[in-house]
DNA sequence: CCAAAAGTGTTCCGAATACACCCATGA
DNA sequence: TCATGGGTGTATTCGGAACACTTTTGG
């Protein structure tokens, strides 16, 4: 073991994880919070979080939280940055690393763990206050998005298998907070190579129908490697 | 304090900060890289790292390990990843903030300390086995910097007040590690507002000798926020 | 006078932008 | 038949990329 833990004033400290949830609902993008429930400052608003176990990495405890909340497994989720100033939690010194993730709102049993936690969807513009430094950590993680969003596929994450091209835009629209001309949309996308057009077609939205597509998993992971211009 | 202390497996855990300091040094990208100090696997070639004390911030103890090698302040500074396996650390459970940073080789006092500590400046594709995951760390920070650099103009932070127009370009060739129109370059450059002209020459590097410049701060914070494309 | 670095303009191409109308269909 | 969202093409502009010669001067 090291010689440091003989020293006074080099301690182990606590380190949780918070989580910035990202979701597009109705055209908008989202933020998932909740009702804290440790003291202090329980039953304010705050991002989901939990302190790391001695047992399990800090990635690992984020996948954790989001798992024990959404019951789905293998969402897209990034570090955002960690979070250490001496004052930052009036309970104690407590390090905490956060992580923002892009979940599809409308998958299985999620509607139902929301609501069985105290948790609600807000628009961005309506964020109410939130417990210590969270305000600080959406802020930082919007404009990772927005940043993220620019150069990499990202905005596929918040769609299901299966999508229509307006709703792609809507997506890039929702986090980009501005509209965007579908025809230089369209033909962007589908030069892209991103897209695989299937040959069936989605009625929920529109009389006409519109044609669904997948994505390409090869072009997906090229293109988030070797960055690909998403301005619009 | 929390009741989470209770449990059994919510533990205080050591956190550490480690810096990946990158350099310019003969117009190539280096990094600097030390002996370490402490076992397990003391004398082995290592990032300059230590642990963060509970009377001091994450980015304070950053700032302070920089400062004790360097003996300067306001060393431009980037928070680059929380690095937190299970298994990272052979000598027990330690949890990493990785920074880097970019500092100015030629400064005062810096040839000094570098050598006072048993530290040197290794090229990028020379970079001998490091302890644990330092490696990791050293790929991500520049991968980190080369994206950063692209759009902010962090080039700078690896000049002196003045310099000439041909150092920057060969900053930015070290950089990206490919060569660079020197036509292209300087219209852009010189289009940013980025540069001050002076009527001063550096007369070190060629018989004609060349226009020195200084940064335009005003332009630097704008650009640093806004974003500009330094792809070259 | 010559070697070595500094300095300078133009053309070309591709990508982003702006912009307006027809199509299919269920109600 | 009409309201609603889906789908399509062209012209313009801007910025990035490619490219070669002249200037200065210490040695």
């Amino acid at each position: 073991m090291y010689l440091a833990l003989l020293y006074e004033n080099v301690r182990p400290l606590l380190i949780a994880v918070d989580c910035i949830i990202f979701g597009v609902q109705d055209t908008e993008l989202k933020l998932l919070i909740f009702k804290r429930e440790v003291e202090p400052l329980a039953g304010a608003w705050s991002l989901l979080g939990s302190f790391v176990n001695r047992d399990e990495s800090v990635d690992t405890a984020a996948e954790r939280i989001l798992f024990e909340l959404t019951g789905l497994e293998d969402i897209y989720m990034e570090q955002l940055h960690c979070y250490g100033a001496l004052d930052r939690d009036p309970g104690g010194r407590v390090v905490s690393i956060a992580y923002w993730s892009l979940i599809r709102v409308d998958q299985n049993h999620l509607e139902f763990n929301v609501r069985s936690h105290e948790a609600k969807w807000v628009s961005l513009d309506k964020i109410p206050d939130l417990v210590l430094d969270h305000r600080d950590m959406v802020e930082r993680a919007i404009a990772n998005l927005r940043e993220k969003a620019r150069f990499k596929p990202v905005g596929f994450e918040l769609l299901p298998e299966e999508f229509t091209l307006g709703q792609l835009l809507k997506v890039y629209e929702a986090i980009f907070d501005h509209p965007i001309d579908s025809r230089n949309f369209r033909k962007k996308l589908l030069n892209s190579g991103l897209l695989i057009p299937l040959t069936k077609k989605d009625k929920s939205t529109s009389k006409k129908g519109s044609f669904l597509y997948k994505f390409n998993q090869e072009t997906y992971r090229q293109l988030s490697q070797e960055g690909y211009n998403f301005g619009f």
